[in-house]
Order: structure tokens, then sequence, then C-alpha cells
DNA sequence: CCTATGATAGGAAAATAGTCTTTTAAGCCA
DNA sequence: TGGCTTAAAAGACTATTTTCCTATCATAGG
């Protein structure tokens, strides 16, 4: 969050309406040189900021949320999340110490997004493996914060390097049973000391 | 937006980083006592407010993203979507004139978030028809104003009150041909002028 | 061409936020 | 208990922002 970006917003709010910067600030009740351009930086060159009550006023004035001018603040860009092809989910260290997604080992892809994205990350399938639930394109929203329980659709990754997905039917101290997405059949009992890590399956792209 | 509100974020801001108001200021290079809570209303009663510079400094030094702040500010509440359980889409007046959803007919849900969520509704499955694609309870989130292609799934209502879900087929000028989104099979094809409505099912919570 | 209106630059005054300092209270530890 | 550190309140002072005022410029209408 800089300088320019507070100002390039309220220009952008101020241009939704159809209005100048001076016009917004005199519709919020302020003084219509408030937002001049010549009061972006004072004498000296130190910048000057809008106050925040300032801001709050512009907004309300405009009928703008908060949450949109600040993302208009931080820019054109959606947040992103950490991403890879589900075949690249073999890879080790992917995860750091507290169990979240290591971001230097992953892409990033938009989503459109939560706001508390943080130990969510997207695979995306590539094969037809898992038809007709998942088809290839679609992308897997996971999170290995959430909790787990029977019925959930997780993907979880062997100490061996093997990729599993699939429906919890039971989980024991020890043991973990999944079914397959696809038929609903009983794949090989997962051995819980063999799991390197799991993450429940929140959203699916489509 | 409001006085309270702002101070409210920068509280939990602090708390979240295990430190006080004060601790905040000072690891953010600000005086120790800028937030202190007897600053925040001048004597009179007049409301005194953090200003743009000090908050981005702040946000800067506990590492927190603007747009986090403003939704903090904005309250605990996710954004809602229209929501309603799929049967009762059958109703009418659900939709504007615009072909956007209409608040009133709908309830709402929390959906973790996108910004630009204008035209996007979720629709709760209620049954097992659609097993083992979509299940009891998994929530269809679709947009009436995405672009609809072949392979898509979508969610329309007929004139006559009927709700179809399937994977696009074909789509012309007078036809839309529907495969069964479970088994691939065809559905009976639809005449353009009897789709009441047409939303493209674009995630689907698991 | 002239006039009225709105946008904006620039400077000075007024209002508001931040800093500095002192004081009080609470928690921690020997 | 005493010494140390931190948080926080209150007041005076400094820095910054907003307001107020004037002048310039561009545009639309008569």
């Amino acid at each position: 969050m800089q300088h320019g970006d507070v100002w390039r917003a309220l220009d952008e709010i101020a241009t939704r309406k159809g209005l100048t910067p001076s016009g917004l600030a005199k519709l919020a009740g302020l003084d219509a040189t408030a937002f001049n351009k010549s009061k972006r930086v004072s004498k000296g060159g130190r910048p000057r900021w809008p106050s925040t009550e300032s801001i709050a006023r512009a907004l309300e004035a405009a009928n703008v949320d908060y949450t949109e001018f600040a993302s208009l603040v931080a820019g054109p860009s959606c947040p992103t999340i950490p991403f890879l092809e589900l075949p690249d989910a073999t890879r080790s260290g992917l995860f750091n110490d507290l169990g979240l997604p290591d971001a230097p080992a992953w892409d990033a892809i938009e989503f459109p997004g939560p706001n508390r994205i943080e130990g969510c990350f997207a695979l995306e399938v590539t094969d037809r493996d898992l038809e007709p639930i998942y088809r290839a394109g679609d992308r897997l929203i996971s999170s290995c914060q959430a909790d787990i329980r029977s019925g959930d659709r997780v993907v979880l990754k062997t100490t061996k390097g093997q990729i599993c997905i699939g429906v919890v039917a039971r989980q024991t101290a020890k043991r973990l049973d999944l079914n397959s997405i696809a038929d609903g059949r009983a794949l090989p009992a997962i051995n819980v000391e063999e799991i390197d890590w799991m993450a429940r399956i929140i959203w699916v792209s489509q």
C-alpha cells in the first residue's frame, strides 16, 4: 500500500461516478481542493496522504465499500494462491514446518478469493482418471488446515510419493480408509504414519 | 466504514501479531502512543482517526495486506451471495430485469469471497439425484453472467418451471443440447425460447 | 467574442494527528 | 519486596492535513 496507490484508487472512485477529484471532494462535503493533484505532494517533496476520515467520507458519498477501495489500492490483481498441477504434487518440500504451503515451491494462480486463504492451495487435474467427478482442467482448492471428517473429499501424499484422492470412510489414530471418488469402492487402507500431508478439498472449479 | 471499526481493525492486527497497540506502533516506527486508546477521541469528544500514512506503516510492519485490513474494518462477515436450496430455484421472480439475482427473493450465505460476485448465486443440492458428482449439501456457485461454452456445467430453469443441470453438448440459436452430468447421456433437447434463465456452475463446495 | 461554470494550482490560516515527556499501573524475576 | 520492563493516560508541542481564498485555465452557451 503506497502513496500513489491511494490517490489512484480515489481517482478511480471519482471516475466511476463520472466525477472529477474535486467533484468527489465536494460530494463528500469536503473542500473542493482536498483531493487536488497539486496537494498530493507538499513542498519539499514530502508525499501527502489523504486522511482516513476524508477517505471514509468520500467512500460514503460515492457509496463504495471500504473493501472495494482497498482492492483498488491493492491494484487490479486478484489474490493468488499456490498452485501446482496434480502430478507435480509428488515433489517434496512443498510445505514448511508449520504445514503450510511453502511459496517458492509453487506457482501461483488468481483465485477469486477468500480472505483467509492461508493454508489453501490449488491442484489442477491433468488426466481423466477421476472422471466424471473431476475433469482435466478442474482445479481443486484444498486446505491443509481444514478439519477432516468422514465423507469429506481429501487429497493426500504418502511418504512413498503417491498422491491419493478419495472420500474419507473411516479415520482412526493409526489407519485411514478412503473410498474411490468415482465409484465409491474402498481403496487400500493407508497407514497414518505414511501420510506425508493431507488436505481437504474445499472447492472445485467446474 | 466508521471510526470505531478502523480502531478495532488496528487492535485486531496488533493482537494477531501478539502485540499491544503501542507495540504495533513502535514496530511501525511510530511513536508508542500513536495508537493509544486515549488518543482515539480528542477532548471535546471529537473522534480522532489514525492517518492513512500511519495505517500504511502499521500494515507494512505487521505484514498485513490492505485488503485484509479493509475486511477487518468491514467486520467479521464474509461477503455473502444469494442462496437457495435447489428445489426453491423453481420459484419465479428470482432475477431482476438485468438478469441478476434479485436479493429479496433469496437467502444469503457467506462465500469466502470473490470481489466480483455480482451475478453469482449459490444453490444447495438437497437430494441424491446427481450423485456421485454432486452430493446432498454441496453448494453450486453459479454465474448468470459467465460465458457458456461446450463442456461447461450449467443449471437452468425452463419456463415450465423445471430445473435442469447438465453439461453443455451443443448450443445453437434455437436449441440447447445437454448431457447428463452423472453418466454423460444426452438429455432431451431444450428449446432456447423455453429457457427462463441459465447460469454456468463455476465452483462447487466439496 | 464574451460570460458563466467548473477544475485546478498556489499560498496562508485553521484544524487535526503525531511526537515527546511525565506519570501511573501491572507483570516479571531475582 | 525491590528493581526492571512494558503498556497506557494526559498534557504540551510539532508536523501534517484540511480549509479558505484567490488566480488561472478550459469549456459550453449565448
